[in-house]
RNA sequence: GGCCCCAUCGUCUAGUGGACUAGGACACGAGGUUUUCAGCCUUGUAACCUGGGUUCGAAUCCCAGUGGGGUCACCA
């Protein structure tokens, strides 16, 4: 395989909605590809009829494409192997699936699912967990399976699984992984609709579409000894197999939960988080760099990524508190003018871009994702409900010297502002924190807010009187 | 339960026989930045699952136990 340009892919099957795994799934194998200038090949499964979602596929495209992917082959625009939908590949299964059966590595099952159910049902009585078919149709002469199927009896097709010989394939990651043939069951590879099943499409797809390198999800170790198997059959040569640790909640629950926030990976987006800090985060989750560096764009790592680093690990938590922290460090590292633009579909309505830029300073660092927005900067535009009962003592004090400075103030500008009410605090004694506090929650109804004087400067001063004003039950 | 995989701070991890008094990051605690909150800076708490080997020497190699996970469909 030596000397093979890398090709890597990602196959989603449309029964729902894109998890935020998935695209770390897609990140190490396009990553990969990127890295070596090979290509990333997407592929639709879509062969489970009963699970098939409605616009599903559309829906995952367009998510991968919001993280910042892309593909060398697939849908919307083609490839040397098209068709990248496996429901539209059935004649290319129907024709591998022959092939196998005139080998005598497949055959045809009439089994119906009641007898399926009931053979299991006996397997358990008999106290065998793990239940294998019986191969009750291999014992079919080839005249009663042509007389079968002349009669148009539904049926399946089987791959028919050696006796006693140990099937072993290299991990780049897991190292040798053995198990005797023994243990695996007599596949379905055709099913009774005519769809193959994942594990004979996969093989044939990966094959045909000269996929060098499948990255997965560790749950598929325990198939993976059934895809080798049709390798063999087939006499094809083997793929590089590398299984990634998968994502658990952290807590109480293994996998991803609602309970705990977004699972899926626009939900991400839709919350306020940056694609370039998901896919930081993400990276992280099973491979660490040689460095301590831990802030990666993706040309970073793309160029730092490698399988061999990929941890041999089992398991990884999924830290929604480091998620939340990333995306922090990325919103302050937004210049305001990405900030204005990124920020703008959460911000409160009669907030414009200018006005973001404006206030972009004030807030980056307040925020850890971009749905806190609104409820931080509400008070520009709407003006707040205060309730007087969090007020300090001295609150109406405290106001009205507020409020004969800022009458005063004619520069507007900052550095007098604040001159001069440090100068009055000093004047009257007052206490500085419990001022600020007082005419914070009189211009803004909260107690954590955007720094006060720089946000009296953009309300202006009639609003700032006028809020004032209202507190001190002052009609004009 | 069979089979397979895994095992360092709460979490993500560094560590590939001596440089480990086990390092970093998040989270958490303390202090500072003399107006909130956030941010930023300083600082603290905190881990090699257990038991046997191998070796002069083990977090690192081997074995067993324990624990965790995955998987056993006409789903992927």
């Amino acid at each position: 395989m030596a000397g093979k340009k890398v090709r890597t892919r990602m196959a989603p099957s449309p029964t729902g909605e894109y998890h935020i795994g998935h695209i770390r799934t897609l990140l190490y194998n396009w990553a990969f590809a990127k890295k070596i200038k090979g290509d990333f090949i997407l592929r639709i499964e879509d062969t489970d009829r009963e699970r098939y979602v409605e616009g599903a596929t559309e829906r995952i495209l367009e998510v991968i494409k919001s993280y910042g992917f892309d593909w060398d082959e697939g849908p919307e625009i083609g490839g040397p192997y098209e068709p990248y939908f496996q429901s539209k590949r059935l004649e290319i299964y129907q024709k591998y699936s022959q092939e196998l059966i005139d080998k005598g590595a497949a055959y045809h099952c009439f089994c119906s699912e009641d007898r399926l159910a009931k053979m299991r049902e006996e397997q358990k009585t008999r106290g065998i967990v793990s239940t294998k078919y019986d191969r009750f149709c291999l014992k079919l002469t080839k005249d009663e399976v042509v007389k079968n199927l002349e009669n148009k009896l539904p049926y399946v097709i089987r791959m028919k699984v050696p006796d006693n010989k140990v099937v072993s394939f290299n991990d780049i990651i897991s190292d040798k992984i053995s198990v005797s043939s023994n243990e695996i069951d007599d596949q379905v590879l055709i099913k009774s609709d005519g769809f193959p099943t994942y594990h004979f499409a996969v093989v044939v797809d990966d094959h045909l579409m000269k996929i060098t390198h499948i990255m997965r999800g560790n749950d598929w170790i325990p198939s993976t000894p059934k895809h080798v198997l049709l390798y063999q059959s087939f006499g094809w040569e083997l793929p590089y197999f590398a299984h990634i640790p998968n994502l658990k909640e952290m807590g109480a629950e293994k996998k991803l939960s609602k309970r705990y926030g977004a699972v899926g990976a626009k939900e991400f987006l839709d919350e306020g988080y940056l694609p370039a800090a998901v896919l930081n985060y993400l990276m992280f989750l099973g491979w660490s760099p040689d460095t301590e560096k831990e802030i990666y764009t993706l040309e970073e790592f793309v160029k730092d990524f490698s399988i061999e680093k990929i941890h041999k690990t089992d398991l990884v938590s999924f830290d929604r508190k480091k998620l939340l922290w990333m995306n922090g460090q990325y919103i302050q590292k937004l210049t305001d003018e990405n900030f204005a633009e990124v920020s703008l579909k959460f911000a409160p309505e009669g907030i414009d871009k200018k006005f973001l830029i404006k206030i972009a300073s004030l807030v980056k660092s307040r925020l850890k994702t971009l749905s806190e927005l609104k409820d931080l900067i509400e008070f520009f535009v709407k003006k707040p409900k205060v309730d007087k009962k969090i007020l300090g003592e001295s609150w109406e004090k405290h106001l009205r010297s507020a409020k004969s400075i800022i009458e005063k103030e004619d520069s507007w500008s900052l550095e007098d502002l604040n001159d001069n009410l440090m100068k009055e605090i000093e004047e009257k004694g007052f206490k500085t924190g419990k001022f600020f506090m007082d005419l914070r929650i009189a211009i803004t109804g909260k107690k954590e807010t955007p720094p006060i004087n720089d946000s009296i400067i953009i309300l202006g001063k009639d609003e700032v009187i006028e809020r004032l004003n209202s507190v001190l039950s002052i009609k004009p």
